[in-house]
RNA sequence: GCCGGAGUGGCGAAAUGGCAGACGCACAGGACUUAAAAUCCUGGGUCCGUAACAGGACGUGCGGGUUCGAGUCCCGCCUCCGGCACCA
């Protein structure tokens, strides 16, 4: 295919210029700003700018990238391409725009690659940094590179690091509903509490605490992981098997703000799908507590029911395997058996025990309880469907109304009693839903809601039990068994009495670096390759270091707020900067709290975006940043298939580089195609054909400028030099159609269709039917004789967002050689006039009981009586018409015509 | 099972309740060319029909409904994609 213009030449140029003339940069408050800088230009700001001269601020963040060895894939630049033309549409549109890049650079496989090979992760992260740089930088994104974030770079992790230790430091206070530094916490009881005592009470409440209890382990991996990290028993990165082990860990204390991450979904713009899967992950449900006194111990048994209205048909009771009452209630006949079931469960993995088709199993433990409501003795039962991590860990059973329980009752032969009627009036056991208590005492009668009102109160007065809400959400485990991530800025001492206690490194110690190792290996039995490096764990006073180091997800919490500024090592981040980029300070109105936009893939859905939120809210809490959420208006990127329709993937063999789209048709043509392909959030296959669709038009726009003679002199030229010359660039000229002439009515509707339809569409992330409607208006104004340069002109700045390189070259052609701004970045972004828009005469359609017959043409102001006339009389219309009687004639003015006979 | 999202030509797709298929790909025909590529022009949902032009019927996953009028709204299904799942 020959090439359709010199884009190499041009978009090699143009992104040395902005590079050069650093046009991206982006302000902040107190900054001087530089008076030949185009921004200063624009809105009359040379010098230093406070946040109340600025104008509106617009921060448009993407989450960055893992900087793999791979190097990029197609995937990547479809969020890239989107808020890059969102990024340059604001700035056209006057907006101080922030728009930032950086490295995700934590992570599981340079520390692989490091295994392997014995070279730091630190090189080979570098490596690939520089790799990702440069194919992001290739398709002329207009970040601003002065802000660019290494999450693995000290001045960076220093500042995580430093947010731990808020996190070590705080408390979360219930009665202010926020997070408060550990020294207000009220020592408990009266008096005096010795220092050992009150030391342990604090560490219970910090919202960084160490924990024993059961954790998800990952041998291959050889470290423990979150909730969040684990799908179906195995590891979300490579898919290993994991198992649950008692292990001391870091949990942050996520579940105090359950509450909070979910009240804060309700003021952001996220799609609805987006929420509902956060919602579902924190898993709120509303309930009560149901104290169960044992028949024949002083113990009881606690359990949580979001059904407590159906409290008179609970005919049994079942344990989870683990729960610590187990042992101790069960009577020696059954002890044999009791023991053998949890051995048998205990062997079984994660994966075998949430198989859903699997038959219920369990053994009677031959203890009784005591219903509360109406003392009647049911058998205690432990098994395997009732799960140690939900809830208290027991359950009563009302096989009638929950399909799990009814299963289990009539595999083991226990009593079903009806207590729900359903709203139809029929009885039936396995009635799920809200209906009519029924058998149920002094319920009986009561529609669910109020049963459920009801007796939680009898329980509260009783004594027995009491409202509550339960989440799913666990705490976030927070420690890895692994090299390359952040060490924890933790000392661990013993006191007097020998009793190992853990303490936080002041401030002025951070960062603490990673130790030098010649192994990165993990280890099999979850000790961390750290505590290989024993002469930097072990200090002079004898404390040693804590060895495990963060998760990956700890650098993406808050890189965002980094980005507002630019390399600061004296505080994480400027408060004036976070106040202007993050909305809450003054900033033009219709300023948003948060990021303004933020565009990323849907994976993220309960990690990332659930961790930072909650991040956000502590340090909302502790008062060092100024809005409770991060991200106000978020996106998801639709994935990108091959060619073949299915996922990219090495193995399929149907990755496509983007390198080889760029060398071929450039850069312009490859962000013109990305967003051509479908709306932004659709799941939509590659086809390099549709490249040179776009890479055509961008074709037509050039041979739409240029002067063909000039330009084949230049094409000529090049082929005899053998060798590119950007200066030979200058000598292609405009086209000769190209005039200061007045622009006809034609042209001038031709053009502010364009502007409108493209405008909206930006506003709204349209991109594909943007670039449809400037192809519409290039295939118009290709067949003009004369071409107004003033239409073109705007025509360039509608292009510009979209393909930013080619808009350059031929708006500094269009300029002329005199013109002193060297970039159109900043100049206006085009109106559109509603009167030129107007049509004189309008076509309508006219039907005939709803099917198309014929077509009117009529005056644009014209009444609806004389356009009815002119329906009626249309040539096609009177014979449909003959013989029947017109029963009403529908005129939308502007629109169409139906007539029903 | 539950919660989201989607289903429109050969393909990617477009359509404030108002002419279904804009724009693009692929395809076909033509112009230019010694030829090809590139470019430019033309065509196109399906079926029936005609020498041709006309003309007609059907058509947005399926079945109903509301409406003068439904791809769009309502009810009931089917299929695909994503997420959650013995969560009491």
């Amino acid at each position: 295919m020959r090439r359709q213009y010199p884009f190499d030449l041009i978009e090699a140029k143009w992104r040395r210029f902005w590079q050069e003339q650093e046009t991206f940069r982006a302000w902040n408050p107190g900054e001087i700003i530089p008076g030949d800088h185009p921004f200063a230009r624009r809105h009359g700001l040379a010098g230093e700018a406070s946040a109340d001269r600025l104008p509106r601020k617009f921060y448009i963040l993407d989450m960055f990238p893992y900087p793999s060895g791979a190097g990029l894939h197609v995937g990547h630049p479809e969020g890239y391409t989107a808020t890059d033309i969102l990024a340059r549409y604001r700035r056209a549109c006057g907006c101080n725009v922030l728009h930032p890049m950086g490295w995700d650079a934590f992570g599981l496989p340079a520390e692989q690659y490091a295994i392997r090979t014995g070279q730091h992760p630190g090189r080979t992260t570098e490596a690939n940094i520089s790799v990702f740089k440069r194919q992001i930088q290739s398709l002329g994104f207009s970040y601003d590179w002065s802000r660019e974030i290494d999450t693995t770079d000290a001045h960076y992790f220093k500042w995580t690091q430093w947010i731990f230790l808020q996190l070590y430091n705080s408390w979360f206070n219930p009665a202010t509903g926020k997070a408060e530094p550990i020294d207000s916490l009220p020592t408990p009881g009266e008096g005096a509490v010795a220092p050992e005592a009150l030391r342990q009470y604090r560490d219970s409440r910090r919202l960084a605490y160490v924990s024993d209890a059961p954790v998800w382990w990952c041998e291959e991996l050889g470290t423990v992981l979150a909730n969040e990290e684990v799908i179906d028993g195995r590891s979300d990165v490579g898919g290993f098997p994991v198992v649950r082990r008692p292990m001391r860990q870091w949990m942050l204390r996520i579940t105090a703000y359950a509450e909070r991450l979910l009240k804060g979904l309700e003021k952001i713009d996220w799609s609805e799908s987006l929420k509902e899967m956060q919602r579902n992950w924190i898993g709120r449900s509303e309930g009560a507590e149901v104290v169960f006194p044992l028949a024949e111990s002083k113990e009881a048994i606690m359990v949580f029911t979001t059904r407590p209205d159906t409290l008179f048909g609970a005919t049994y009771m079942v344990l989870s395997p683990e729960h610590k009452l187990v042992d101790s209630i069960t009577t020696d006949g059954q002890r044999a058996a009791v023991c053998a079931y949890k051995t048998e469960v205990a062997r079984k993995s994660d994966l075998e025990r949430t198989e859903l088709a699997r038959e219920k199993t369990g053994v009677f433990t031959g203890a009784y309880a005591v219903n509360p409501v109406n003392a009647e003795k049911i058998p205690v039962w432990i098994a395997d469907y009732v799960l140690a991590s939900y809830g208290t860990g027991a359950i009563m059973a009302v096989p009638a109304h929950d399909s799990r329980d009814l299963e289990f009752a009539r595999k083991f032969a226990l009593p079903v009693r009806l207590v729900v009627q359903a709203p139809d009036g029929r009885e039936s056991t396995g009635f799920l839903g809200d209906g009519v208590s029924v058998n149920s005492g002094f319920l009986s009668g009561l529609p669910t809601p109020e049963a459920k009102e009801r007796i939680t109160g009898w329980l509260e007065r009783m004594g027995a039990g009491r409202r509550t809400v339960n989440y799913k959400l666990r705490d976030w485990l927070f420690s890895r068994q692994r090299y390359w991530g952040e060490p924890f800025p933790i000392l661990w001492k013993r006191d007097p009495d020998g009793n190992l206690y853990h303490e936080a490194l002041p401030e002025s110690a951070l960062p603490v670096l990673p130790p030098a190792l010649e192994d990165y290996k993990p280890t099999r039995d979850g000790q961390p390759p750290l505590a290989r490096a024993t002469d930097w764990v072990n200090l002079p006073d004898g404390s040693t270091r804590e060895t495990n180091t963060m998760p990956q997800w700890a650098g993406s919490c808050w890189y965002y707020l980094r980005f507002t500024g630019r390399r600061d090592d004296s505080r994480f981040c400027r408060a004036d900067a976070e106040g202007y980029w993050m909305g809450s300070s003054p900033g033009g109105a219709g300023v948003r709290p948060g990021v303004d936009l933020y565009v990323g893939g849907i994976e993220h859905a309960v990690l990332h975006l659930l961790y930072s939120r909650f991040w956000h809210n502590v340090l909302f809490d502790l008062g060092y940043v100024s809005t409770p959420e991060p991200f106000f208006k978020l996106v998801n990127q639709g994935l990108i298939l091959g060619e073949d329709g299915q996922k990219m993937s090495k193995s399929r063999g149907n990755v496509v580089n983007p390198d080889e789209i760029l060398r071929e048709y450039g850069a312009d043509a490859f962000r013109l195609y990305e967003m051509f392909m479908g709306p932004l959030e659709m799941v939509k296959p590659w086809n390099t054909k549709g490249v040179e669709g776009v890479y055509r038009f961008l074709g037509r726009v050039w041979r739409l400028f240029v002067d063909e003679q000039s330009e084949t002199d230049f094409e000529q030229a090049q082929t005899a030099s053998g060798q590119d010359n950007p200066e030979a660039l200058g000598r292609i000229k405009l086209s000769a159609s190209i005039r200061d002439t007045p622009a006809t009515p034609a042209q001038l509707k031709t053009l502010h269709a364009c502007i409108k339809k493209v405008t909206e569409d930006l506003e709204a992330l349209r991109f594909n039917t943007a670039i449809s409607a400037l192809m519409i208006f290039i295939n118009e104004a290709i067949a003009w004789d004369d071409k107004p340069a003033a239409v073109l002109r705007d025509f360039l700045l509608l292009l510009q967002p979209l393909a930013p390189h080619l808009a350059e070259e031929l708006y500094a052609k269009l300029r002329g050689p005199d013109a002193t701004d060297g970039t159109m970045a900043y100049e206006p972004w085009p109106k559109y006039d509603p009167a030129l828009l107007v049509e004189k005469t309008i076509e309508m359609p006219v039907q005939v009981n709803g099917k198309l017959r014929d077509k009117i043409v009529v005056a644009a102001g014209a009444s609806a009586k004389a356009i009815e006339a002119a329906a009626l009389g249309a040539e096609k219309i009177p014979p449909l018409l003959e013989g029947k009687t017109v029963k009403k004639v529908i005129v939308v003015p502007g629109r169409l015509v139906n007539i029903v006979v």
